[in-house]
DNA sequence: AATGAATGAGTTTTCATTCAT
DNA sequence: AATGAATGAAAACTCATTCAT
């Protein structure tokens, strides 16, 4: 795994260091950016000797990669909860900004970095991840079919351009989201739910209601997803 | 302007020249990053030695500086044709979407970097150019007001976070568009403007037609932008 | 060529200060050895800072691959010389330890570079040089093999075996010799002739004198040699 | 010893594991060089942290030193045979040179390293091996007025240049020779016995026989010797 | 005996910048 | 306008060694 330098140097003791010196890491690569970080900046944050962080690490790059990998894997294993999620495409989708909106905004440093930093991997250890990435938009794409075959989206809409266009919509906020800010996660989320099903609803899937009614029912949902959830 | 900036620093001829070594390391910084590109990186790509470069700018920060305000300059007079737009919300809001997309895809490089890279700037550079982003920003919001005062627009949004939102979904098209890839700009204007107009659009916006008859109306304004435009 | 960065950054100038530097770091390698030897020792030595040398080199082991591509040049190029005189094979190869004692000690620096650090070349280097050590191999593989056909050397002797044990010989000069020394390079030379012959002549090579006679002879072959070259 | 000096070091137990561990580190000395060694390529060998070397030895060095100490102990232990021997210097010189290289070949890393990696030890314990390696060239030399005086041996030669010659040229054999290869350490000191032997033999030490009858004199008197030995 | 964390000094290399020519 | 040499600081990484457990 990552964490081990040599498999006869590490074996086990002490990951909640490992733990802390990595988010030290990934808390400075947000900051500073990937490649305006120096070694040296961890190691100051940690209060140790840049040298010692070999201890933990082989390479810079592996901060990267485990914060990356990690988050990747976390969203992942997130949005698959919603992916299994047996309802329509509408309750799914809400279901699908909520947990999106909570994961990013909860994992603010380490999903803000997957999104900025990825670049910087190896080719090889991009490839690894990619596949996690993949499966995430897929978990989007399937429901705007499941909509259009159910008729609540937009029968015309192109399905693939739209998956990236409202990731794209609903990653801006890691842009300006801050802890502590105006807004709350869940009152994000329930925005997000409105742009992003105002985008993709069909007149059926309006149902006769207007589409500030389309939003307010959103709101319900969400509201029900919150309940449930407690 | 580019002009009057360089004239400080070197009186010499060929600007043409000059504009070529920038337009280089802007190429550069893009694909790899501001931080992680060298002044030898840009000075291989002009064929000239990396002391050389110094004649033409007085330090690396230079090269970002005058990208970055160009674009942010240029991006801001594009907008402003749509800020005196005299129009309904409506159709400024899609020619907002239009000029944007138009700008952003027709400039790439430079409105990438520009997105990016500020954080690079000092920060009293940056000071400098936050009075145009802040400007562009208030067009879209003027446009907001001006649907939720004609009613046309949703009055319970939140004006600020929306357009933080929706400039947030514009902005992303950086990150996947590609000249010659699948979609022209104009085509990725049309959906753009399909989102952004069911994100913020009233019940009386939509005027009784259903959600799918606003989209279509989006794509008659757009061409009659398109046709006044040639 | 190796002594150029990058093509743009050294086109020519300077010949002599990149000879200068180069044969500083040859100088310290064969003192301290190359893995022990740093930038910062070669740097010391010229008067300038480390980072400074790479403008002439793009890596520590350039420095090597120079010293010893040269030296294993010029050292296959003086024994051409031999390869393709016209004598028998007494004469040529008392011609060869005379070149190969003159090389070895004109250039103890450098050669003995070649013996010892070859290791430490990446393996696509030293493939690029191995090629002209062994063409050096074959020039006194090729002189036995006459004197076998001549009758002259012993046709019992496995020819591979002695010429690894006679360029062995030849070659361990350079862990002792020094200039200034008790002994000329052609004194040197002279007894290594008389050493090497009388471990491969036969019978009929001898000629009916004795072996004492032989080492006589060898002298007054590179007597002539001597006389020869001046 | 290495026993004694271990004393000093440790207290506790197993021998056997301390001699696994500097076999594992002369191993690796012999490879990559000494100074190209790390301490944790050691303990990387031995499947143990490299702090935990540092139970068996003080520093880095002492595995050289111990490594150097040993092998020239030894070395000289083995050459004292030859030096008590009594018999005629021709006898003699053959069997040096067979004791010789069955030292050099049976401890091929340990006398590598003896006689590559002196040099990194520091003065002072180099100057506590100079003693035994001086004792060991002066069997040879001895052997050599021996049979100068004997009239065996030419009577012009330069004994310790001659001494020098043909150290150098067996020590060689260490730079090629493995375990496995083509030729037996006997085999080879056949050969090296006939190469020595006919570099410092006189005419009358030829004794009317032609060259190649030394040769095949010097085979039968190794063959005594090694049945000697049976 | 061994671990695992850390040190502190050192390594090679990079890089923005300067400057005489 | 450009070169090529050099600077000086900092980068990532290595390594022998120490030490509490």
């Amino acid at each position: 795994m990552t964490q081990s330098r040599r498999s006869q140097t590490r074996r086990g003791p002490d990951p909640e260091r490992y733990h802390e010196i990595v988010g030290a890491a990934a808390e400075i690569f947000r900051q500073k950016g990937y490649s305006a970080t120096s070694i040296q900046d961890i190691a100051d944050a940690v209060g140790i000797l840049k040298g010692s962080l070999y201890h933990y690490v082989r390479s810079k790059e592996d901060f990267l990669y485990t914060i990356i990998k990690d988050a990747t894997e976390a969203a992942l294993r997130e949005i698959q909860t919603v992916a299994r999620m047996e309802a329509g495409a509408v309750h799914r989708l809400v279901a699908f900004v909520h947990a999106h909106v909570r994961f990013a905004t909860g994992h603010l440093t380490a999903y803000s970095i997957r999104l900025r930093e990825m670049r910087r991997l190896s080719p090889d250890r991009r490839g690894k991840i990619r596949a996690d990435g993949e499966a995430y938009n897929k978990v989007m794409q399937d429901i705007l079919v499941q909509g259009q075959e159910q008729g609540v989206f937009d029968a015309g809409m192109d399905v693939e351009l739209m998956t990236t266009i409202l990731l794209g919509q609903l990653n801006a906020v890691t842009r300006w989201y801050r802890e502590g800010g105006p807004y709350t996660p869940e009152q994000l989320a329930d925005v997000f739910a409105g742009t992003v099903l105002s985008a993709v609803v069909s007149d059926r899937g309006l149902g006769g209601e207007g589409i500030e009614e389309l939003r307010r029912r959103v709101l319900t949902i969400s509201a029900g997803k919150a309940a449930a959830r407690t």
